[in-house]
DNA sequence: TTCGGGCAAATGTGATCACAAATTGAGGTG
DNA sequence: CACCTCAATTTGTGATCACATTTGCCCGAA
């Protein structure tokens, strides 16, 4: 996963664009965050400084900072005694990140239905059919970064500058562990409700939409019950760190 | 502002506490969450990392990874410049905020509550004998200081390792531009709704304790539309950076 | 007075080094 | 075979340096 080489970014030319941000720790932390989401770190797992550096090709440095924004937003865990890691998945986190997504997404969606057209009608349609190809291929990796292309295409049509970050953060945090859920349960089972979201998309029915949103979120958990905490790290009375 | 030379910081009681973890780092970071929610950031004023490190007395390292962590949460914001400034409110910001907390802390006092008692009862009420006395004392910063004390007193009863976070996030990114429409209107026009809290407290009544602590942010809802948006950064149309 | 032009200071970024703490693994002992 | 000991390695942390870019400010021309 190396880090595109790329430095050129832009003599000025691309003057439309807002960010021609060229920063190797932006390069790197987006390199983290893609490989959160797609669940290409598994939790409990610990990662180095400098081993990620040698993998993206990079010096330490940036990857020190990357790690430090993430780590701010509980997508990584650094530990007491300094090391950092996937955080490992609890009960009781699992439950308050549904919560706090049952909480948040719909809402944020309902407000982006007003933004959303019928041209996202087809794009949502696209990135859904490659969802349920990746879905019956057992592809977890990529149903998993269709999926966030899914939820975020809406959710990006909001414009919120503050609301995302939050959904962002709580995508982070649980995307490692849904990963290892699919890898033992498979995705074959899960049934979301894309195609209602899509056709309130089409439709402009913004609670429409709110109520697919909740209920693809509903689905999750009940995948999540039906495994019945398979691969959760028992809560410890001792401190685990 | 110099590093706050009491060590005490957040914690509580750190006699047996696992990770005695003391990194400038941290140290720093704390420094600036405290700085940021009590009010001493300017919105729009920017910060440099060099700047900070003198004032705080450690070299610039530190001050970098701190800054980036709160930058990761939306508290400080990286111009495209690169420079480090105080984030500055638009109206469609601070609605998102509001409308993210009325989502988000209702919902942490409600959960809190099963884990509060008579104790905090007493707690809260003298944490809010501190608040009254800033607000008719006109003291805006001590004021700030202690409304964070009550609310987050709450709030950390609940346990809550994911909406906790996410909250504080949140009051990290309105302090400062709150300190700013207290220094205009002033803090006695405020009434917010914490006796009405400590009596759910007291009472053990969940549902009270959730419908107090929307009313009181609805309060403030109510404060910032009768300021009626001076103060707010016009949104404008062209690139800002 | 006002508007450019240009030089000096300041700033964020990335790299490298030194250091203390922790981990790891081998080797020895019971 | 299990357990302990200790040294080598690894790791995060903080400091310092070099560098490109940007900002700030003074000076001079119109």
């Amino acid at each position: 996963m190396p880090v595109s080489p790329s430095r050129h970014a832009a003599a000025s030319a691309d003057a439309a664009v807002p960010a021609p941000r060229r920063s190797v720790r932006d390069e790197v932390e987006q390199s983290l965050r893609a490989g959160l989401l797609s669940g290409r770190f598994v939790p409990g797992h610990s990662v180095t400084l400098r081993g990620l550096a040698q993998e993206l090709g990079v010096s330490p440095m940036p990857v020190r900072e990357a790690v430090r924004a993430l780590s701010a937003g509980n997508a990584l865990e650094i530990r007491s005694n300094g090391r950092i890691q996937v955080p490992t998945m609890t009960p009781q986190r699992l439950s308050e990140i549904l919560t706090a997504r049952l909480l948040l997404e719909p809402e944020l969606a309902f407000v982006a239905a007003a933004h959303l057209g019928s041209s996202d009608a087809t794009a949502l349609r696209k990135i859904d059919d490659r969802v349920d190809e990746s879905l019956s291929g057992g592809d977890a990796e990529t149903y998993m970064r269709e999926n966030f292309a899914f939820h975020f295409h809406i959710y990006r049509a909001a414009g919120s500058q503050v609301l995302m970050p939050l959904v962002e953060s709580l995508w982070l945090q649980f995307a490692p562990f849904m990963r290892t859920v699919y890898g033992r349960v498979g995705t074959a089972a899960l049934d979301d409700h894309h195609k209602e979201a899509i056709a309130a998309v089409r439709s402009r029915d913004a609670g429409g939409l709110r109520d697919a949103i909740a209920a693809d979120i509903r689905c999750g958990m009940e995948l999540l019950d039906r495994s019945s905490g398979e691969g959760l790290r028992e809560a410890q009375p001792g401190p685990p760190d």
